[in-house]
DNA sequence: GAGTGGTCTAGACCACTGT
DNA sequence: CAGTGGTCTAGACCACTCC
């Protein structure tokens, strides 16, 4: 015999799935009081059932508002090849490379749909920094955090922190500048100015509860995962030239990832 | 001001995190009765605190023996440098294949420390599966369930399902019997007996709340994500000749992805 | 001010585990 | 059996939103 709070949230779910009246992406639930009687259990152990829901994702609550239906959000791609295409671009003339943008690419709007903001700041590599980069701790690095969204959303379906050695990018004074964003052409241009080819991109991840400040950064529920994502970008002398850690909503995140192999 | 239940977690959150005495991986905490009037808060309250430790995957409750502190779990590491790798065994001698299988490679541990599980089935192809294939509804399919665990462990960490055309391997008898597994070379080495090259591996994943079925089966709380991973091998004429759907914890699981790109 | 969800309490009763 | 966590209740009080 199921508890009581998991047949409320199991026939609630349904509602939502089949887009019954009043469940549907945005509407507004009756009150707790009110469906607590309905359902005929004490308002404790219908918030419960409301609990269930929200850590799923499938319901939100306001303070003082109501309980809302969650409108499923945008699933964002996020493939492999987009680091060979931005790779083929980085050369290309700044014409070819405002034509489009990679994350424009990779979410099929136009720049239009887009908020982007960054901020650029010097600071000493600690441990994990520099070991990431093979360097003491104490290098300048210059650290980059981008935040992009979409126009009619409220909060970011992308956080990263993107890491560069000051040294490796000294040579173009324009690249310690955060006014010079969005660079068309992106980091693989970036590093094109300065004489680097990136041979390859290694990247990591886990999935995992998100942080207190990650909740309220991605508009997310705590109870909903995250990807943690540490891209490696290394030249073709086996350097860790740049590295950046994304925080990625998993609920609305679709990876794709292709391996090539050798022929026989 | 945070809430009391939160205050509360922090405090057992950072004791773990710390190692305090009675808070190191596998001991079981005081009665909640006990903690609660510690805290001088109402058992609920309590109680509710805890509640965002399991779903942390800090701590694990078992009804009538106590609540413990979870041991970290042996992390898995998934590469995609895997495929190139089962692709070079695939034509190897048995008994070179025999040394190590994929999934020794990925653990780093040996034969013995596993358990394996395989069950095979001859099905109809759903929507879901034909789309896949991009054959008919109803086309014989051959699925092939597999389950690995540590011996000292009592859940799998990998649970996965593979599906296959009869029509493809029906050239090899031997594709057909589960009683071959573990078969030493994989996937890759069975398709090359039917005259099969991969070409490529596609894989797309995403982190979502796991389902009340994979909780059970892979020993996981509700609350903490899986990754869902579909991996589809094509063959060297574009076709795809074989998929599987596998669950991975999300927090043990590793990911590591290489992306070759070309030189300038 | 009326209505909403958020926090907290005190206590009842049940189900499971150990001895 | 005693002790544990799991479910559920009835109700108080608060904070927030909207009118």
């Amino acid at each position: 015999m199921a508890a009581k709070y998991d047949q409320i949230a199991s026939k609630i779910r349904a509602m939502i799935r089949d887009g019954a009246p009043g469940y549907t992406p945005g509407s507004r639930l009756e009150g707790e009081n009110k469906l607590a009687a309905d359902y005929k259990v004490s308002v404790p152990t219908f918030r419960r059932a409301i609990e269930m829901l929200k850590n799923e994702g499938l319901i939100d609550t306001e303070h003082g508002r109501g309980t809302f239906v969650r409108a499923p959000r945008r699933p964002v791609e996020r493939r492999n090849d987009r680091h060979q295409w931005e790779k083929d671009r980085a050369r290309a003339s700044e014409a070819e490379r405002l034509k489009t943008g990679a994350t424009e690419k990779d979410t099929g709007l136009t720049i239009n749909d887009l908020v982007f903001h960054a901020e650029y700041e010097e600071i000493d590599a600690g441990a994990d920094i520099a070991g990431v980069f093979g360097v003491p701790v104490g290098t300048r690095v210059l650290h980059r955090n981008y935040q992009t969204r979409h126009h009619d959303e409220d909060t970011p379906f992308n956080v990263s922190d993107s890491y560069l050695l000051v040294e490796t990018v000294a040579g173009n004074p324009d690249l310690l500048d955060a006014e010079q964003e969005p660079w068309p052409g992106g980091t693989q241009n970036q590093l094109w100015t300065v004489g680097i080819e990136v041979d390859r991109v290694e990247e990591t991840f886990t999935a995992r509860p998100p942080t207190a400040e990650e909740t309220e950064r991605l508009g997310i529920r705590p109870g909903v995962a995250v990807l943690a994502l540490r891209k490696v970008l290394i030249d073709t002398s086996d350097r860790v030239v740049e590295f950046s850690d994304v925080i990625l909503p998993g609920d609305r995140t679709k990876m794709i990832y292709t391996t090539q192999l050798t022929r026989w």
